[in-house]
DNA sequence: TTGAGGTTTCCTGTTT
DNA sequence: TAAACAGGAAACCTCA
């Protein structure tokens, strides 16, 4: 079984030993024979002093090699935090603080880690890069999230007001809004909605698919293509995105056994890495990579096959249906027989009746696998055989106390009733009913005997994982019931504007577990002033957020 | 089956 | 004096 759930708040230290140093580990290893060559001495960068506004334009330097880019780290702020175990000057700035330079020159690995201050040119992509083909991330949109979030921005409390407060506006990326629309309807964000939740059914690795090439398609762009354009659009996935469209429409297409055979093998060399040896991780890696040109060569010589055998005639005939289709006068739907997934699309778009929508959101479906919409309600699983009713999940999504003390900052019928915000922009809230919380706390587990006592010690057991942090009792705050929630999750998915998806309500839950890229934001108050850690890192393929290997059966 | 994560429960002692 | 706070220890439950 492959896991790609993230905790939705990783520790720093897990994230930095385990993840970016065996990161690094990979790359470097491979570079090593470019390492024996003499570095050109890289240039220092000024970031400012401490507590000054963060200058972007000299991280807007490092960013274009992004996509190439093996590990990057940036703190921002104030306060000299150094993530254990990093211990290169190279993958880790500490901006503001002093001294307040970034320097290269402190370690062999930074023209590997950031070319465009070393020599790119002498160093082509390692064949791991280059497995891991990861998306663009526009480098100024991220350049304005990073700043956005900086002491000193003028911008900072207002878009940290939108990440605690989830307003209600129109601007949010919807990624469920794909489930009650017709495909014909979806929005670009419906596109994307509906690859992230079939990549996550089927356990394909959200960051090996080439989510850029379908991101910026429409549901009524997508239904144009065919096998053929899925598959360019994504040589590795395209096809199954294809079937996995067509069967969601309920469009019967030739079984492919040969499609069945790469990704059973693709599985069974993901899962059957080594666990420990690093240098055989490598290795496989390699071989997968070769194993995959073989498999994908015979999966493009299929799609060839079938184009040529099955859909020539129905092809050409499909992309002009479709065209004549999308024209609002000219639509005819008995011209729609070669167009599978147009058609079929069309037709039931004709026969929406006053509870198809319903249908999409009532309990799991049967006729596809479309059934996670339990799951986002919660609906309890694994349920016992010997009839016993044990306590909801401590681990369902949503469950956890911080999320629900979080829900309850939001929810109006709690907020400012039984909790209210002290200060939003410093996470700082005030419990103000605290048994009234308590038992909807234990209403939410399931559990009649929960107190405030039972309560709060849950929440001190977030001090050491630094989500909730105690505020002293005098100076600012002098009232008890008082709590600090310091940890904010952010998700970049890839190829998408960082500014629309810091509005995504799920992103202070870190909800979107398989992304490519990840920014991990930490806000930690200190003395009078408080600091932004932003780590943005690459996952290596094989590995989840928490530096663990996937596990396998 | 096992270990990890996230509580839950109980407890003692301290502070407000 | 009650309520809140702090934290140790062990049990519990679920997931991977």
């Amino acid at each position: 079984m492959i896991s790609d759930n993230p905790t939705s708040f990783v520790d720093v230290n897990t994230f930095t030993n385990h993840i970016m140093r065996r990161e690094l580990m990979l790359t470097l290893e491979n570079m090593s024979p470019k390492l024996a060559a003499p570095a050109p001495a890289p240039p220092s960068l000024s970031f400012g002093a401490a507590g000054s506004p963060f200058d972007s334009s000299a991280l807007n330097a490092l960013l274009p090699g992004l996509a190439t880019r093996s590990a990057f780290s940036v703190v921002c702020g104030a306060g000299g935090n150094v993530l254990p175990g990093v211990t290169t000057a190279s993958n880790f700035f500490d901006v503001g603080s002093p001294p307040a330079t970034i320097s290269t020159a402190a370690s062999p690995f930074a023209p590997l880690l950031f070319p465009n201050i070393g020599s790119p040119q002498s160093i082509p992509p390692t064949p791991v890069l280059q497995s891991t083909a990861l998306p663009v991330v526009t480098s100024s949109a991220l350049v304005n999230a990073v700043q956005a979030l900086t002491a000193g921005s003028p911008q900072a409390p207002v878009l940290f007001n939108q990440l605690i407060q989830f307003p209600q506006t129109d601007n949010r990326l919807d990624l469920v809004g794909w489930r009650v629309r017709e495909p014909v309807d979806w929005t670009m964000d419906d596109v994307v909605g509906w690859m992230l939740e079939t990549s996550k059914r089927l356990g394909i690795p959200c960051e090996d698919i080439n989510m850029s090439k379908f991101a910026t398609l429409s549901g009524a762009e997508l239904l144009k293509m065919n096998e053929n354009d899925f598959t360019d659009c994504d040589p590795s996935y395209g096809k199954l995105f294809y079937r996995e469209m067509a069967r969601f429409l309920n469009v019967t297409i030739p079984e492919d056994n040969i499609l069945d055979d790469v990704l059973r093998k693709y599985k069974d060399l993901e899962e059957s890495k080594p666990t420990i040896d690093t240098n055989a991780i490598f290795q496989q890696q390699i071989q997968r990579q070769q194993e995959m040109n073989n498999l994908f060569a015979a999966q493009q010589q299929l799609t060839q096959t079938l184009a040529n055998n099955i859909r020539a005639q129905s092809i050409a005939q499909f992309t002009n249906n479709l065209c004549a289709a999308l024209n609002p006068t000219g639509l005819n739907l008995n011209n729609l027989a070669a167009s599978p997934l147009l058609a079929n699309t069309l037709q039931r778009r004709n026969s929406i009746s006053s509870d198809y929508l319903p249908c999409f959101q009532q309990g799991p479906s049967t006729s596809g696998g479309y059934d996670s919409e339990s799951e986002i309600k919660g609906v309890f699983k694994n349920r016992p055989l010997d009839g016993k009713i044990r306590k909801r999940s401590q681990h369902a999504k949503g469950n956890k106390l911080w999320e629900f003390i979080r829900d309850a900052l939001k929810d109006p019928s709690t907020c400012p009733s039984v909790v209210r915000w002290e200060d939003p922009n410093e996470g700082v809230f005030r419990i103000v009913e605290s048994e009234k919380l308590a038992r909807l706390w234990g209403e939410r587990k399931n559990n009649t005997k929960m107190t405030y006592e039972k309560l709060s010690r849950a929440m001190r057991t977030y001090y050491d994982k630094q989500i909730l942090v105690p505020v002293p009792k005098t100076g600012l705050y002098p009232k008890k019931l008082v709590y600090n929630l310091i940890w904010i999750s952010i998700v970049l998915a890839p190829n998408l504007d960082p500014m629309i998806l810091l509005q995504h309500k799920d992103f202070a839950a870190g909800e979107w577990p398989q992304t490519g890229v990840q920014i991990w934001a930490k806000r930690t108050r200190m003395e009078q002033w408080w600091s932004v850690r932003f780590v943005l890192m690459v996952r290596p393929i094989g590995w989840n957020w928490l530096g663990r290997r996937r596990r396998t059966r």
